[in-house]
DNA sequence: TCAAAACACTTGCAAATTGCAAGTGAAAAT
DNA sequence: ATTTTCACTTGCAATTTGCAAGTGTTTTGA
């Protein structure tokens, strides 16, 4: 079991504390806006995480009660994670990161998720949610 | 100059190529919700931030156009660190760090602030930018 | 049925980053 | 003139990262 310190009592400094940590938001991306749910999945990320970071990290996760580790229906050998209800609740703070990124640095993005972030974020945030939850129950 | 290396083309990832560090959101979130400006003003924070930290990521913040430095008017001894556009336009996602900071962890948060973050985010942001901005011009 | 492949990690280690304490140098106050 | 304030810098031990290779179960396929 990973024990976070929490460096002091304010929100954002405690949620900085797990979600501080760019190879987590990673994770996170990886599972809400690419439908990704175990570990061989997440390797294949552009970004190539070392395995032993992404195992870190990803008990770090589970720890936090963000995502569960669960055997895969099809194979034994296989684990899927998926969010909880608090991984869920990081959507609204990944489409903040997509938007500002895509703002003001070089990046490449699909202009129409862009366009339905920038142009209906309320309901887009409800609708990523829901993709979350939905793929949690698959 | 700092310079840093961009993992991918991803607008997530190239955020956090820069956000992604719990120390570069604890100076933004002491510049828009307590209006510090200074060295000596971030260093007092809860969080006893090293001195060497804090100037290396005042660099960084500086060489990616997210704040600026100047001499302060009153002494020429003392510079003030500032908001650009670009770093204004980080209050959403700090926003949604507060919210969920105060919704999932044990934290401690003035009540009304959070009311007024949950129950009319979208004021709540214009209000905040636009107070990040004035200071900026003070 | 048995060897090979897939899958999810673990381990070892060099290199980079962090955190702490102390030091530096210029301007302001006394 | 001397002390204090301010904004850093430096040195160094300890932690963390990133890379490559290895381990131990399933599962697939001949």
């Amino acid at each position: 079991m990973k024990v976070l310190k929490q460096r002091s009592t304010c929100p954002i400094s405690t949620a900085l504390d797990v979600l501080g940590d760019k190879w987590v938001l990673l994770i996170l991306r990886d599972m809400v806006f690419a439908g990704k749910s175990t570990y061989g999945q997440f390797l294949q990320s552009a970004e190539k995480m070392a395995t032993n970071i992404l195992a870190d990290r990803l008990a770090v996760l589970e720890s936090q009660g963000i995502l569960n580790k669960a055997v895969a229906a099809d194979k034994k050998s296989k684990f899927t994670y998926r969010l909880t209800e608090k991984g869920v609740d990081t959507v609204p703070l990944i489409i903040e990161l997509v938007l500002w990124g895509a703002k003001h640095c070089p990046t490449i993005i699909d202009p129409r998720l862009l366009a339905e972030l920038q142009d209906e974020k309320a309901a887009a945030v409800e609708k990523y949610k829901q993709l979350a939850r939905d793929m949690a129950r698959a």
